[in-house]
RNA sequence: GGUCCCUUCGUCUAUCGGUUAGGACGUCAGGUUUUCAACCUGAAAAGAGGGGUUCGACUCCCCUAGGGACUGCCA
């Protein structure tokens, strides 16, 4: 049998970093077992769903490589055939026709949540009151369930899914294990509305079915939910799938995620963040799973490695520090071309000049390995992009010096013709300059880089003074140079 | 309120009845180094609490506490 996997957001306008997840465990798992992973865009909710929400849910699966392996599936596109399912429901006796209004319904609800707080207030509740909230909060059931009673002529009505009235569900999932529920718990829940459109519960199902699904990998706070869409494949006599519901991911606090804790938004880690996409897709790989004590794990090993049973049950914390630290790898590994236009389009370096952008061109190679992100690359470049002449104290300070510019510039123009810093001549030069100087041989080390990786054009003193910026001495000074450096 | 789920170092995790409870990030202390980065060594750091079951529990059961999800003609 092949695996069939699919991901199923609702377009709310970005792709929330915990659907990420999920996708990407969706498609590692239809990677790994040879199958097919589908996209479906749940946008039956027709008020909340605009062609730019679709799209940016689009893009973020784009950038992550978490594309489908079909066109994805519009769930409001299918509506018809929802509506045929619910009808044969009805006529198998699965579901009903039901003219309860959502108004009555919500009384209903009402009237239950003043009796809880009564209750609450007053400690206890007189039998009367006692029974009646009973049976309020008793799952719905509605009259019309019962075949014989005729339904009110013109009335609207709705399609409700008839709950099995004794016995349970078992669902044996492969993060949460084995949970049972009893039928005498769950709503008599809606499937078709009055006007005719589904339900999520019923569309997911039907959608699922038709598209061959064959594991539902999804969040945790659709778990109860599997028990409510469960009797539509009873009723229609088709095959259940197999779940996996994944834990969500929680802040820092251990709280819900939400836009306090920092980026919800995938786009947000992309563009504010400056994350890399092979970094987010390894961290939040191990947000939740685990293979042995390996923490850097490229997608061919992932795609090899993953598998449901080494998912978590519960629920992860974001820690940026290690988003930092894997993503860093990454950044180490990344082509310079590509990293070069990334940098192109940072907000931090709009409106530098072209020869400006050509420089820090080649000082990419020496400078993305020890940045995190791209914001930090932004950030270590943009001493590139400074007004000269930089102002220096300190150790650094040294360098100014107009005589020992001089020498290093000869040093430097001497190196470049080299190619090679390793040439004891120059070593022993530098060495002395270093000594004379004040300042650690080590400090020269960027400077050389630099100068080499940038090849043969014409050593530029303050580049190398920028790339000394980067120690403490000028970091401190810039700040004491009111941003002249 | 009801139903269901979760709880190992600060964080992500390993352990699947017997371990000095392991690794990683972060932190701190050293080392190496042509600064930084990387790398190496070391340190501090955990089984929420209470009961059981067992020769033996982080592992199984129960209770408590804390957290989460669901409880819509939202998805």
């Amino acid at each position: 049998m092949t695996v069939v996997t699919r991901f199923a957001p609702s377009p709310t306008g970005y792709l929330h970093i915990g659907g990420a997840r999920t996708a990407l465990f969706c498609w590692l798992y239809a990677r790994h077992m040879g199958g097919k992973f589908l996209l479906r865009i749940e946008d039956t909710d027709r008020e909340r769903s605009t062609q730019e929400a679709v799209d940016a849910l689009l893009d973020g699966l784009g950038w992550l490589g978490l594309g489908g392996d079909e066109p994805p599936v519009l769930q409001s596109e299918r509506a018809g055939r929802h509506a045929e399912v619910a009808y044969d429901l009805v006529k198998r006796g699965a579901a009903y026709l039901c003219p309860v209004t959502p108004e009555e319904l919500q009384e209903r609800r009402d009237k239950a949540e003043l009796l809880q707080k009564k209750k609450a207030s007053e400690g206890h509740l007189s039998p009367g009151d006692a029974s009646q909230l009973a049976e309020l909060t008793r799952p719905f059931r509605s009259p019309w369930r019962d075949p014989s009673k005729p339904l009110p002529p013109g009335a609207p009505t709705v399609v409700r899914l008839r709950m099995p009235d004794e016995g349970d569900l078992t669902v044996e999932d492969h993060v949460q294990g084995k949970v049972a529920r009893k039928f005498a718990d769950l709503d008599d829940l809606v499937l078709l509305r009055s006007d005719g459109t589904p339900t999520y519960m019923l569309a997911v199902v039907v959608d699922d079915h038709d598209m061959g699904v064959t594991h539902v990998i999804r969040g945790d706070d659709h778990f109860l939910n599997t028990f409510r869409q469960l009797p539509i494949y009873l009723g229609m006599d088709w095959p259940r799938p197999s779940y996996a519901h994944v834990p969500m991911i929680h802040g820092a606090d251990g709280k819900k995620l939400s836009k306090r804790h920092g980026a919800t938004a995938v786009d947000a880690y992309r563009d504010e963040l400056g994350y890399l996409p092979e970094g987010l897709k390894n961290y939040l790989l191990r947000l939740g799973w685990g293979h042995g004590d390996d923490e850097i794990i490229p997608e061919t090993k992932a795609i090899e490695w993953f598998d449901l049973d080494g998912l978590t049950k519960a629920p992860a914390k974001l820690d940026f520090a290690k988003l930092d630290f894997v993503n860093k790898h990454y950044m180490a590994q990344a082509d310079d071309q590509m990293l070069f236009g990334l940098l192109l389009k940072r907000p931090e370096l709009q409106g530098v000049a072209p020869e400006v952008m050509s420089r820090i061109q080649s000082a990419i190679p020496a400078l993305k390995s020890r940045a995190a992100n791209m914001v930090e690359l932004a950030k270590q470049v943009h001493f590139l992009t400074d007004i000269r002449p930089i102002q220096l104290s300190g150790k650094a300070a040294a360098l100014v010096d107009d005589e020992a510019r001089i020498r290093l510039k000869g040093i430097i123009e001497r190196l470049a013709k080299l190619g090679d810093w390793a040439e004891p001549a120059i070593k022993e030069e530098l060495t002395q300059f270093c000594a004379q100087n004040g300042i650690g041989m080590g400090k020269i080390g960027p400077v050389l880089r630099a100068v080499l990786t940038g090849g043969a054009s014409a050593p530029d003193i303050a580049l190398v003074l920028a790339l000394l910026g980067r120690n403490e001495a000028l970091a401190r000074l810039r700040d004491h140079s009111g941003g002249a450096a």
